[in-house]
DNA sequence: GGAAGATATCGAAATATTACTATATAGTAA
DNA sequence: TTACTATATAGTAATATTTCGATATCTTCC
């Protein structure tokens, strides 16, 4: 794995690695969810959930719509789930 | 998943989300290797290197054993293998 | 013991990330 | 238009990570 390869990788690694933002993902594992409802979900505040999700669609990692007032997030990478569960739960589903 | 589990998964990833770090784990995927060869394989400096080794042991990520005056670093949690593939190159070889 | 090689650690500078408050923008409905 | 709901962004303070040069610690060999 030369230099930039491994750069890459780090980025989309980084993106992840976050508590708030790995309970992100594991939200939208299996369906879209509008902004608010995710912070009610996890409890946080609305500006700085708002940055995690733009942080992760800057990425590559979330994509989203808007729908009326509502923007509904979805995970556009599907790599970042098995992230999640090569460290957590000893791979719970895996598909490919 | 809850946060402390979050948190947990959180610093796995964040262990390994480093250009250098995950090199070093491909370095490490078959082999045990010494400092300085891993130094002289990478192209960085020693004194990096060396924090970086000792920060992914210090997470359990590596572990290591002396050797005389040299230190032999292994992979300690096989999962980092995994996580590097999950990115790059879409799972050159998997088995668990 | 002293010199040389291998690795680790210290302390500071540079940089990146995170969290927070306030405010801005976009859409809806009256 | 005005008010209201939903989301995004700006600016900044707090914190964490990364890098670096210098130095310390081990170990071997003489």
């Amino acid at each position: 794995m030369d230099k930039k390869v491994a750069e890459n990788v780090a980025e989309i690694l980084k993106a992840v690695a976050h508590p708030v933002r790995l309970q992100i993902i594991e939200l939208l594992e299996t369906k879209e969810m509008c902004v608010g409802d995710i912070v009610t979900a996890l409890g946080g505040k609305q500006a700085i959930t708002s940055q995690q999700l733009n942080m992760m669609r800057d990425k590559g990692v979330l994509s989203c719509r808007r729908d009326g007032a509502k923007v509904y997030y979805r995970i556009e990478n599907k790599d970042v789930i098995n992230l999640l569960y090569c460290v957590y739960g000893h791979y719970k589903t895996r598909k490919h």
